[in-house]
DNA sequence: ATTTGGTGTTGTG
DNA sequence: CACAACACCAAAT
């Protein structure tokens, strides 16, 4: 299938960027296997099946970096330099976070948690509407229930859209669920969307899980862009300095994608660690947001 | 670089 | 109730 013959749409303002992530991902799997070489940009275009002067625009127009510049975002050392005074970050936070309420990273947000009576139930009388969109990291597929978002997930492409739903409906196996896009793509653009979220707008979550799963992902929340946190660091904030792998685990089971940060909480050493929806994901996210950072206004002119 | 032993929580039977 | 699985970690090959 050549679907890469696309058209391109030369003078739109809002450039189509669905496809864009096809080709970044395949760039940053090929990064990451031949890094060593210091592959060229003439090398990784090759690879990829564009043009050296397209991949760099490319590039460009998906995060702000260069591919030479977002490979430097993700290196051991840029790592190592997000987790710079981590434990003060999740201190800080929970000083002021008890007072005041959900506000986390650059969106806003508030969440509630479900208690453990719902939990038990498994979402039994839970009536949840679904629906896959495009975002900047491939297909993204999410779920709400009237009272916010459940769960995000992300997939690359049609074939893999059974398995992301079949992986969210069994966290409730109970509930029921309804395919309704009009629904959920309002909800997806409040995330994604043209600069800070709309006045005031906060983005409602409802976190389902356990009570200690829910203190991990609420640290999760406290931590904002350009910053990490190790695993460790969260098994102390949260009270339970021990239980580092216990920490990992819930991580993992952060059923809100990319708004519950799990991308931000990297190993102690300076190591990625691993990512529920694939190690290439959480590159592509912490690149990402490093362009985003350097050139704050590259999503606002949409 | 790779292995090893120690961890808390959760889901399964 | 026991047990295996897990997006980890520190120390020792």
């Amino acid at each position: 299938m050549h679907a890469g013959l696309m058209p391109s749409p030369a003078h739109s303002l809002a450039p189509d960027r669905s496809g864009d992530y096809d080709h970044v991902r395949r760039a940053i799997e090929f990064l990451s296997a031949a890094w060593r070489e210091q592959p060229s940009l003439e090398t990784l275009a090759a690879h990829v099946g564009l043009s050296p002067a397209h991949m760099q625009r490319l590039f460009k127009r998906w995060c702000g970096l260069s591919p030479k510049e977002f490979v430097q975002a993700i290196t051991y050392d840029h790592a190592r330099g997000l987790l710079e005074g981590s434990a003060s970050i999740l201190e800080a936070a929970h000083e002021v976070g008890l007072s005041g309420g959900g506000r986390l990273h650059d969106l806003l947000v508030t969440y509630e948690a479900m208690t453990p009576g719902d939990l038990k139930r498994r979402g039994d009388g839970l009536a949840l509407a679904y629906g896959f969109h495009p975002s900047p990291f491939g297909d993204a597929l999410v779920i709400a229930s009237e009272r916010g978002i459940t769960g995000l997930a992300f997939c690359d492409g049609e074939a893999e859209r059974p398995a992301a739903l079949a992986d969210m409906a069994r966290r409730w196996p109970r509930a029921r669920l309804t395919e309704d896009p009009g629904r959920t793509a309002p909800l997806l653009a409040r995330i994604f969307g043209t600069g800070r979220s709309k006045a005031g707008q906060p983005v409602r979550l409802v976190l389902i899980g356990s009570d200690f799963e829910v203190r991990v992902w609420d640290a999760l929340l406290k931590v904002p862009t350009g910053r990490a946190v190790s695993y460790s660091d969260i098994a102390g904030a949260i009270g339970t300095p021990t239980a580092v792998r216990a920490v990992g685990s819930a991580v993992g089971r952060n059923p809100i994608s990319f708004v519950v940060p799990c991308h931000r909480a990297l190993r102690r050493d300076g190591n990625l660690g691993g990512y529920h929806w694939g190690i290439t994901r959480k590159k592509a996210i912490i690149g990402w947001e490093a362009g985003r950072l350097r050139h704050p206004d590259v999503a606002s002119r949409a």
